[in-house]
DNA sequence: AGCCAGGCTTGGT
DNA sequence: ACCAAGCATGGC
């Protein structure tokens, strides 16, 4: 087990694993653990920015500096917010919170999971996902502060959860993690197969999606390269990637700071803090949202979000 | 019990 | 061009 430190500061490690941008960070006792590709990683903040611990020997930390974009200066990003009374608050709600630097397929694949499911079930899917057909991963990362902890009681129905362990001195968890199925593996189930981790319709897309790279018709690589026009034309090409599921992609994978995923969630921001009692058909509200939040609007987008998701009293009804 | 979920596709006007 | 239904599943 190695560690290091990443130096860094406005970093709301909470807010951003847990934003709805990746589903695979689990937090217990301030430490979340999660796999980035086949490392094993246990994050916990620290006063100077943040501590990090993985399984085998690691010689450079760039990897994992590019997943959680440690480099990018906060205050750059936030500046080109426009200053208006809702960023202003987002911004003050959620200042930390940052935008994650992710695989590609990994994204793809569970947002194509994540249509009409609540963020718990999409998090419930990919897990599912990730024990039956991700690679088998041992690591002896310890889940919890074993030096003060009294051992909690054991999970119940801990049939698909990841076991737990007293070993003594403190909680391990059971060695057992997987990292996230490649489209190779994918591409050959069926599936019914897929159907089996309860993601229902979704399954046929997810499918086609992985065999579509697997023998080469997509290239995720050379969609990386593309504009940004380009690149969301080419995602949406594949069954069950609309332009929401696209924009998330280019902003949660490939860095394409201006795209700007329109959910339910925005949709209901953008009308409820920027057009209060007044009427905005849809078209009218996508392009203010094309053209309102600046070249990082994905970033804005992301305020806004967790914003709404964490600090608004929603109305009744939702 | 019924509504809704980080949507997309298709078939109706 | 715009609208609704249908899709599969589970949380609340």
């Amino acid at each position: 087990m190695t560690q290091t430190l990443l130096r860094v500061r406005d970093y709301d490690l909470d807010a951003t694993l847990d934003s709805g941008q990746a589903f695979r960070w689990e937090r217990d006792n301030g430490y979340w653990t999660g796999v980035i590709g086949r490392q094993p990683v246990r994050l916990t903040r620290t006063p100077d920015g943040i501590r990090a611990e993985t399984g085998g020997p690691v010689a450079d930390w760039q990897w994992l500096r590019d997943y959680l974009q440690t480099d990018t200066e906060l205050d750059a990003v936030l500046q080109t917010f426009p200053d208006d009374a809702p960023m202003r608050e987002a911004m003050a709600a959620c200042r930390g919170l940052r935008v994650l630097r992710q695989d590609p397929w990994e994204c793809l694949a569970s947002f194509i999971l994540s249509s009409t499911k609540q963020i718990v079930q999409i998090r419930q899917i990919v897990a599912l996902l990730c024990e039956r057909f991700g690679e088998p991963i041992t690591t002896n990362l310890v889940a919890t502060d074993v030096s003060r902890r009294t051992p909690p009681l054991p999970e119940v129905s801990a049939d698909s959860r990841p076991r737990l362990r007293f070993d003594g001195v403190g909680l391990v968890k059971n060695c057992l993690s997987h990292s996230f199925p490649t489209a190779e593996r994918l591409a050959g189930l069926t599936e019914a197969d897929l159907r089996a981790c309860k993601m229902g319709f979704r399954a046929p897309h997810l499918l086609a999606a992985a065999r579509s790279i697997a023998d080469g018709k997509l290239d995720l690589e050379r969609v990386r390269r593309l504009p940004l026009a380009e690149a969301r034309a080419e995602l949406t090409t594949l069954r069950g990637v609309g332009g929401k599921i696209a924009d998330c992609v280019l902003l949660f994978a490939y860095g394409f700071d201006s795209a700007f995923p329109v959910d339910v969630w925005i949709e209901r921001a953008l009308r409820q803090l920027y057009f209060p009692r007044r009427r905005v058909g849809e078209k009218r509200l996508r392009h203010f949202a094309a053209t309102h939040f600046g070249p990082h609007a994905g970033h804005a987008q992301q305020y806004l979000f967790h914003y709404m998701r964490t600090k608004v009293k929603q109305p009744a009804g939702h």
